[in-house]
DNA sequence: TAAGGTGCTGACCGAGCGTTCAGTGCGCTG
DNA sequence: CAGCGCACTGAACGCTCGGTCAGCACCTTA
């Protein structure tokens, strides 16, 4: 009978973190490469592992991509719930949420070329990863609207289709981790926040909102 | 000695013409399976010639997608400056700028996922396609960044980093495109069109700008 | 210490890719 | 009509990659 810690046996607990440094090891591997040239063989040498090791923890390539990107996403996602919710109104959320994506995006790029690359994986027939993709995508934009929406009750934003407004910043934010990722530190992430939510809110017409 | 036309050899014109049916059968490939997976294979066969001769007037995979791009992008940006000279004040101009992308975006998705998967063909050491990409996408943001900056000389746009403005608004175009792909023909191209500008003008905020 | 089990290894496989080149056949020329 | 040149072909090549599996090493147990 195996011993056990907080209802798990050691072998969980072992096979949990054997999953948790090959999940690792993709991320950095991604993050460097890019999804099409990130190898299982270069994964499992980065892990520290041989090849055949990662397909006892995962059925697959496109399994480990999808925990990997998942894995990416949730820390993205309580990142930005975490600012948002400090923040009070709905600039400020929006800032700190733009901040939080920024960060994340400057320190793991992997989760982000995914943003970027899900759909070139596979076009036609979206297997697994593209669904997921998708999904976590969706997210974002719900939150953002969900953001949106709220400044619009409370009067601080204007009318407008929020889910439509949520896509369009979360695509500006898109290009503005792009342009830092290609020149980075050109700016504080505080400070392009800051620009991109003012274009959003203000637009560069001279004239009033209607 | 062989006959010439318009100051062409015979050989050179049907060079040109050959040279054209294989970019054009690229171009649908691509535009239906995605550049990671249109393989030289299937541009011969759908182009009507045998793998090796694609080889005759290309020197490789890569050069023969740069041609591609290039193409495409050139019909693009003539098609944004036609639209843009027609209209008049900033306003119109980007609406008609938004609304010939769109439209050729629509007709022909091979150029636009080009623009949205470059980065993933070679995210290390950039080779001649992603340099010929990021070349063509400054030249748009280039352009539009022209027409806000005359906006802005006009008072018909506020004073404003208009290169950042610029990339902000061409970010979000990317973002409509992808969604018009998603589901499409959901709203005309005009409306949506309309609906980028509106927002890129006004934006979302209650108050006026400063 | 011997036996047994289990986690791990890495050489190997087949598929698919871009690229090459010896060969083919058609049209022009003398 | 014979000979030649050249555009074109497609089988073959070298390579990379995802995925497999027979065997090995180590730990546990008796």
């Amino acid at each position: 009978m195996a011993e056990r810690v907080a209802g798990r046996t050691k072998e969980e607990v072992l096979k949990d973190f054997r999953t948790d440094e090959i999940v690792q090891a993709a991320r950095r591997v991604i993050g460097e490469l890019g999804f099409a040239d990130a190898s299982m063989e270069r994964i499992a040498h980065e892990a520290g592992v041989a090849k055949g090791t990662i397909y006892l923890y995962f059925r697959n390539k496109e399994e480990l991509l999808a925990q990997v990107t998942d894995h990416g996403f949730a820390v993205l996602m309580e990142r930005a719930r975490a600012g948002a919710s400090r923040a009070r109104g709905a600039e400020a959320k929006l800032a700190a949420l733009l901040c939080a994506a920024l960060e994340h995006s400057t320190e793991n790029q992997a989760i982000f070329r995914a943003l970027q690359d899900y759909r070139q994986l596979a076009p036609e027939n979206p297997p697994l990863l593209a669904a997921k993709l998708e999904h976590n995508l969706e997210q974002l934009v719900s939150f953002v609207a969900g953001v949106i929406e709220r400044g619009t009750k409370s009067g601080e934003l204007r009318a407008c289709n929020a889910r439509r407004a949520a896509r369009f910043l979360v695509e500006s934010m898109r290009g503005a981790i792009l342009e830092r990722l290609r020149e980075p530190k050109r700016s504080s992430v505080q400070a392009d926040a800051a620009t991109i939510v003012d274009f959003f809110l203000h637009g560069v017409g001279a004239t009033e909102p209607r």
